[in-house]
RNA sequence: GCCCCCGUAGCUCAGUUGGAUAGAGCGUCGGACUUCUAAUCCGCAGGUCGCAGGUUCGACUCCUGCCGGGGGCGCCA
């Protein structure tokens, strides 16, 4: 069943049912017409064009539907029939580095999908793989040293980590004695060594400080509890290689513990294999994402593992979860799936460059969306008191980067423009959250209560009122559709579409001034039943919806 | 060289897994404000769905081959 132009919904299975039996579509949508009472759920049936079958529902119906959703906390949407546990991967930054641009997406995206996933009941286990280990350590625990600890925390807690970790990468570059000094320190630190523990301890705890920092201003809900770095994995990495040998897949090549995989192959043409553990003895990165995903498979008894990573990683982890179930370990129903998403681009098309050339900082851009938001919401609205206005730009300023970032099909890139996603029309969450403010100024006008909407049955008369309650009732299959695809954008199209028929709605259907009590409490539930889709949407999506803006 | 992703209106994007006449926003042009927030709404114009084959009742959608853009291809993560 679909939305259809010609009627409420369509249906076209018979086209497919046909075939397989030998009669003409028409006839089998009459068959099937006949055969199935829908005297109460539709006001009208036919069998229309090479054998689709058009319904349009009763509108009694429709009214007992939205009372029934309005009645529910979850606005009928359905809980998954199976509840899972669904391990989300995502925003994974990494510790002595800021945040810039590159995590946007991966933070935003995940966080989307943990909402969405908790709230038809899945168990959502967040992970933030931050990068917290690996030869880069060495240097940097070094610096730490020679700038002093108490100096070192300093610079660190102001938040211009890039340029520690610069300064780390200039003196690692240019002083030999210095570099020895960092690769002796990765040896002490993968050894265990205390005081090089404790050291770098320091270092990942003023980098989660200020990575809290920004997903607080974002407004996600990681948190310091869903930290598990690379570090985390550490002991489990000789066991891997243990478990890969048992089974038959280590082999040695060049120096290094491989497993070679069917469909990977390299520049010449030749078989390419997953390193486990490189020439030197050291582990890599595929060594602690097989960890990971034992931990998560037997640890956290996942159902589900999504990985939201950028799309170049794709063969990386496509050879991860091939090693993986190669190994045994990663079984169906049990699955890996790469939530794969292109990179934000500058005006130029280009990857997004500061002007100075390097990525854009995180914290940056988003103090620049509060900004921007500030001065649209100041003179669009002057009335607000400044302080209310402060809080509806940070919430329309953020807003509009999160929803930017959601609404476009997540595998393409996209083209980051402030004009556009701070715009009050068009597909953007400034308008959506307009729709909402507006609803609410309606009921503060009315100056009733909003709950008292809650399971009223509306009795549309326009046909803006019955494409409303239509939109209002989609909300269901629009979240377990984003949900399926890991495509917030179908949810953030779907919201789009529900704010266009409210628009429709409102210009030609007035609340306050309806004919008669009837109507106008008629039309007041569609409005309460609207602004709660809409709030309870956008918040799936990571985004508030202000009362007033 | 091999592999992956993308290509839809001037621009930015949707297109419900193969359904009827491909839709929005911006921009252009023309309308609607003594406002339930015009931060909006209505209308006009705009298309060889990159190209060429194939599959079938039917293809933007699936298959093959090209063209163009981006990315990846063993000891960084």
């Amino acid at each position: 069943m679909r939305p259809s132009e010609r009627a409420d919904a369509q249906v076209n299975g018979s086209l497919a049912l046909a075939k397989s039996l030998g009669r003409s579509p028409r006839d089998v949508a009459a068959m099937v017409l006949a055969e199935i009472d829908l005297s109460e759920m539709c006001s009208a049936t036919e069998v229309a064009g090479p054998g689709f079958i058009n319904l349009t529902f009763a509108d009694g119906f429709l009214a007992a539907e939205l009372a029934a959703a309005t009645s529910d906390a979850r606005l009928g949407v359905r809980a998954a029939p199976v509840p899972l546990t669904v391990v989300v991967d995502y925003s994974a930054p990494n510790v002595a580095k800021e945040m810039h641009v590159g995590h946007l997406r991966s933070t935003v995206i995940g966080d989307a999908i943990v909402r969405m996933s908790s709230f038809v009941g899945h168990r959502v286990v967040r992970e933030n793989h931050i990068g917290d280990w690996g030869t880069p350590f060495g240097m940097l625990i070094e610096h730490l040293v020679d700038l002093g600890e108490d100096a070192a925390a300093r610079e660190l807690s102001v938040g211009d980590l890039d340029a520690f970790y610069r300064q780390a990468r200039v003196k690692f570059d240019a002083d030999d004695a210095f570099k020895d000094r960092a690769r002796h320190r990765v040896v002490m630190l993968q050894g265990g060594d205390a005081e090089t523990l404790r050291l770098w301890r320091l270092l990942v705890a003023e980098s989660t400080r200020y990575f809290d920092r920004v997903y607080s201003v974002l407004g996600v809900l990681l948190t310091g509890d869903d930290l598990r770095g690379e570090s985390a994995y550490n002991d489990l990495l000789p066991e891997v290689v243990r478990r890969l040998d048992d089974a038959g897949l280590l082999q040695t090549d060049d120096g290094a513990e491989v497993v070679f995989v069917d469909g990977y192959v390299n520049r010449d043409n030749e078989p390419l294999p997953l390193i486990i553990r490189k020439g030197d003895g050291g582990y890599n990165y595929a060594a602690s994402d097989l960890a990971c995903v034992i931990d998560r498979l037997e640890r956290l008894g996942a159902d589900v593992m999504l990985y939201v990573v950028g799309a170049p990683q794709a063969q990386h982890l496509g050879m991860v979860r091939d090693v993986a179930a190669k190994a045994g370990w990663l079984v169906a129903p049990a699955r890996m799936e790469h939530v794969a998403f292109g990179s934000v681009l500058g005006e130029d098309r280009k990857m997004l460059k500061s002007r100075a050339g390097s990525a854009v900082k995180l914290d940056a851009l988003l103090a620049e969306a509060i900004e921007r938001a500030l001065a649209a919401v100041r003179e669009k609205n002057p009335e607000l008191p400044a302080e209310l206005a402060a809080v509806v730009a940070r919430q329309v300023g953020i807003g509009a980067v999160k929803y930017a970032d959601l609404s476009t099909d997540r595998i393409k890139d996209y083209v980051f423009d402030w004009d556009r996603m701070l715009a009050f029309e068009g597909n953007t969450g400034p308008y959506l959250q307009y729709q909402h403010a507006r609803i609410c100024s309606i009921f503060r006008r009315a100056g009733v209560a909003r709950d008292r909407y809650r399971g009223h049955a509306p009795s549309p008369a326009e046909p803006e009122e019955r494409a409303l309650l239509l939109a209002l009732l989609q909300f269901d299959t629009a979240v377990h559709d984003a949900l399926e695809r890991h495509s917030p954008h179908r949810l953030c199209t779907y919201l789009y579409d529900l704010a266009a028929a409210f628009s429709a709605f409102y210009e030609r259907c007035p609340v306050l001034r309806a004919a008669d009590e009837s109507v106008r409490d008629s039309r007041l539930a569609l409005c309460d039943a609207t602004a709660r889709v809409l709030e309870c949407g956008l918040g799936l999506l990571g985004i508030e919806s202000p009362e007033q803006m």
